[in-house]
DNA sequence: ACCAATTGATCCAATCGTGAACCAATCGGT
DNA sequence: ACCGATTGGTTCACGATTGGATCAATTGGT
């Protein structure tokens, strides 16, 4: 990576552009001057925009391309927070610090879009080895005895499904929503409504679910996985 | 090691450089003029001040540089806060990163699980601002000249449809996608694909989902997005 | 007079910024 | 389809600035 100090001259031009795009000076998709002009609208040599420039691109706020030009990159408006003056660090927000500030409404909306389609894939998809990993976790959730094992396992249920599909986005998304019920807000709110015959009904929907999996069969597995987040919409959120 | 004791001339550099920075004269971070410059500044030799500024480095309160310059230390008040967390878990990617790395098909294979559902989700909570804003992005879409000002409204069309979900996760999601495909490979990608008459067929299809969204019928709307999507994957991956 | 502090000077090594040249990819007009 | 202009990518040598190190000469207090 590139030296995370930069010098007098180049910080400047690094600011300068960070100013620019905050002040909507330069929007989203717009294209910035050449090198070349930059250099001498502030007044320093071209290498120093340079190491500015590599700055912002790997920071995600611009892309460049060869013969094209510099771009000012989509979806940077929330990146681009107040910062202190000597501070290096980006706006690198992580998948699961997105989620973890949503909603649990909006969250289980997502999840109800996903994951149902999601099973359904994995229900084409699924060899023996992954359905062998995903009755395993199940065994291992019916088995709990309390209910932070059970939460375990029926995580590792729902990832082991994700995983069956083979997609890398797919099986990284389900990631971050089990990090997200690791939060103690959730972890809490789970307490509070999980009870044991919950649990076995939970139980009883994964069975359902592994089996329209083993039958290889999208469309009951697409209804079983959204039967299951219905109910757990329900019990979660309130009868809304 | 250096002496405990310093002398007159010394000291007076000492207290005067620590006066400075109890007073926010020198913030942290901030960097102090050079040895040279201080010792005209105090009416020293270099030898002088070189002294005391080695006793400040050897205190924390300073760190030196050649080629760079001497600067007061970052937080100051920290004794020692070696024990950085440096968590086992990837969490530190962003989702646009964990895309980036994604394929092609991975990608559009999540693209055809969601945005269809969104949009049916958005016919259902669009507003008449949320439509007019998607109707502007369409129409700059539709005037656009070159590719590059057609993806920008492309993508701000896609963006604004998920807007109207008013779910915050799916809005961060589409973002991420749109982050994507200001990434060079896939503008390659696109460029070799799109060609005029498939933007006219893109164009028209846009055209649909936006009358669909405008009924409010979420139906029309999620056929509509995914045979644009199927037509977008097919074009872009090939006849999969 | 003694002696540590200070001075003034010189050279070294690291860093930064500059200027220039050249390459490679892209775009636009012919 | 080709060619020229434009743009980012790369490399190099140079000068300026900065802290690092050393030494002989000077100063000033005891």
């Amino acid at each position: 990576m590139t030296d995370l100090l930069l010098g007098r001259s180049a910080t400047l031009v690094l600011e300068g552009v960070r100013q620019r795009i905050r002040a909507g000076e330069l929007r989203e998709g717009a294209q910035l001057p050449a090198e070349r002009d930059l250099a001498a609208l502030f007044g320093v040599a071209r290498n120093t925009v340079r190491q500015a420039l590599e700055r912002l691109e790997s920071e995600g706020v611009l892309v460049r391309q060869v013969g094209r030009g510099t771009f000012v990159r989509q979806g940077v408006r929330e990146g681009l927070n107040e910062r202190e003056p000597a501070s290096a660090a980006p706006a690198a927000v992580t998948l699961s610090q997105r989620m973890r500030e949503a909603s649990p409404a909006d969250l289980m909306e997502v999840r109800l879009i996903i994951e149902p389609q999601a099973a359904a894939l994995a229900a084409n998809r699924a060899s023996s080895t992954d359905l062998e990993r995903i009755r395993e976790a199940l065994r291992h959730s019916i088995a709990a005895r309390g209910l932070a094992e059970f939460e375990h396992w029926d995580a590792q249920l729902h990832l082991r499904v994700f995983e069956a599909t083979k997609n890398a986005v797919l099986i990284d998304y389900c990631r971050a929503i089990n990090r997200v019920r690791d939060e103690p807000a959730w972890y809490q709110l789970k307490k509070r409504t999980v009870t044991l015959e919950l649990r076995t009904v939970y139980d009883r929907q994964h069975g359902t679910l592994v089996e329209a999996l083993a039958d290889h069969d999208p469309e009951a597995t697409r209804t079983a996985m959204r039967e299951h987040l219905l109910r757990v919409s329900r019990n979660l959120l309130g009868e809304g």
